[in-house]
DNA sequence: GCACTGACTTGCATTTCACAACCAATGGGT
DNA sequence: ACCCATTGGTTGTGAAATGCAAGTCAGTGC
């Protein structure tokens, strides 16, 4: 599967900028980081995160991840109904980058944000 | 200074929804990403990067992330021209997570993007 | 069979982005 | 002093992405 196929425009070859291709955006991390807690999220499950994403940018999202192999459906086979999303082997190896995001908004954000807690 | 002083609007207490409230964007972590290599850039050192930022974004950018802490001026008290821009000790603290993005993407973007490679 | 739920799609208004053009201030050459 | 190229932007306009509400549509549950 190649980039042409994915419909994917790159900017440079550069790795991180690669990286913004596909994540670089306010909600895809978001996504990741729901699987990253819970395993398994369905769509429904990811319209119940606290940041409210709605349905027509979440569908084009976990239709990017999927195609970038980030994600998949736990049962590629079934249809779409109870059939949740799981990470990728790809999509675990992005908990290095989850977390050093995490640790970074909570001891830099914290003054711009009063909100800002260790709650999810 | 605060959030409502820079216009910032939180999705979530989230730290992760946070950081993508600040940093999730296409460019962002590439404004970063230049300054973690070359330590200080000037606005046209940002243009010449190979993604081709236009020239409104870069500003906003540069606005944003200045209103963040994440950046600075080097010379706080004198005007723009010749006054390149640098990492302030949140933006350094980025670095992990610039790494990490990295690595991911030199080992998981591959078979999507041709071209990706080592450089820059 | 029929309502209900889950997983989307569609339409439309708003916001953001990209691209090009323009502009003001500085500074170097002569 | 004068020209003029460079730096660091701003402005305008069209295209694209986003947000919100409503509608669709295929399974279950009963």
């Amino acid at each position: 599967m190649h980039s042409k196929q994915v419909g994917m425009e790159w900017r440079s070859a550069c790795p991180v900028s690669c990286a913004m291709d596909v994540l670089g955006d306010k909600w895809s991390l978001l996504i990741i980081r729901d699987l990253l807690m819970f395993d398994t999220r369905t769509y429904s499950n990811f319209r119940e995160s606290s940041e409210h994403i709605s349905t027509n940018i979440l569908a084009e999202r976990l239709k990017r991840l999927t195609a970038m192999g980030v994600i998949e459906r736990i049962n590629p086979e079934a249809t779409a109904r109870n059939n949740a999303f799981q990470l990728t082997e790809s999509g675990q190896a992005l908990r290095p980058v989850v977390e050093s995001i995490y640790v970074w908004a909570d001891s830099h954000l914290r003054d711009f944000n009063p909100d800002t807690a260790a709650a999810i």
